[in-house]
DNA sequence: ATAGGATAGTTAGGTAGCTAATTATTAAGT
DNA sequence: ACTTAATAATTAGCTACCTAACTATCCTAT
């Protein structure tokens, strides 16, 4: 749940910045847009992975599997390159492979990992969506110019930086 | 989770975009920099509400709870005002209510509605909170000037007004 | 050669989201 | 007035994430 739109009528926000002099009001803006504007993303992606019968986190696992295709990878692979814990890779691996997307087989040189490849299935319907994918996702951002692009970019750096900020103790 | 990280390496892609003639580089890769930084920003704010035994959908309540203080708020408005179902609102309110951050009260003008209501140690905690939470998000944007703030806004707009593709049928 | 520590995957149990169905209550049309 | 619609909240059951604990395997240093 995302904090944004109870405050989007501008003089809540006012009200709050008199009682708090730590609050920016333009930052807290930009930050309550951003949020907002995730939300609404997240969405989008949702309903489009939705119509193949995917989240965007199976659809993550099958994509670079697609990619790296030959030898397969491993859970810990997916969970590293993607930010998430190897127990999470465990449960999204146990609906691919229920859904016969993908397949655990073993890893010989190291009985502790395993090797997940892609089924028949999964390139198959993996390899039909992309056309579909990559023109949506072109799409979604066809409103920005490409120096655009490379000024959100920018952009986003900068506010990466600043998560620090947030986390530090 | 997101599906960025794997992607980073710049080859993967190029060999992607040689094979899918709808995929704008520069599209996909603002796309995918897009959701790595919002992975990155709600890691951050999951571990800054952590700090106050709180989750972000709970301290969304307890905000809208605090600013709109007096009457109150029902269940619908915060689903609403948030947007999220009211199934998701009745779960963090059970949560909050356990905590006793919040209580449950009738609404006697219609006896469908609930009020929902701050607690003394809801609006202890929320407004001992405040200053640090302004502060954070004030300095986590902070590496934006205020016109790289105006323009951030504007991209994330035209970011959003591309969803619909997405969306789309 | 073996004990101790690191690594890979899973399990158990929790939270936060969803949809669909259910129960109360209110509103509206005839 | 009375049936039908709509609305408010909850429930049940699902997915995707998390942490912490567990098991199996491998590596390293004595």
């Amino acid at each position: 749940m995302v904090i944004s739109r109870g405050f989007h009528n501008y003089q809540e926000l006012e009200k709050l910045a008199k009682q708090y002099s730590q609050l920016d009001i333009s930052s807290v803006e930009a930050c309550l847009y951003f949020l907002d504007t995730t939300a609404e993303v997240y969405q989008a992606f949702d309903s489009h992975f939705a119509r193949y019968g995917l989240s965007m986190g199976k659809f993550t696992i099958l994509i670079q599997l697609f990619v790296a295709s030959k030898s397969g990878l491993t859970p810990s692979d997916f969970a590293e390159r993607s930010g998430v814990t190897r127990a999470t890779v465990t449960g999204l691996l146990d609906g691919l492979e229920k859904e016969e997307l993908v397949k655990r087989q073993p890893y010989p040189e190291d009985r502790r990992r395993l090797t997940i490849v892609l089924t028949q299935k999964g390139r198959k319907l993996i390899s039909e969506m992309l056309p579909d994918h990559f023109c949506r996702t072109t799409s979604m951002m066809s409103h920005l110019t490409d120096d655009e692009k490379k000024m959100f970019i920018n952009l986003l750096t900068k506010l990466r930086t600043g998560t620090s900020a947030m986390r530090e103790v």
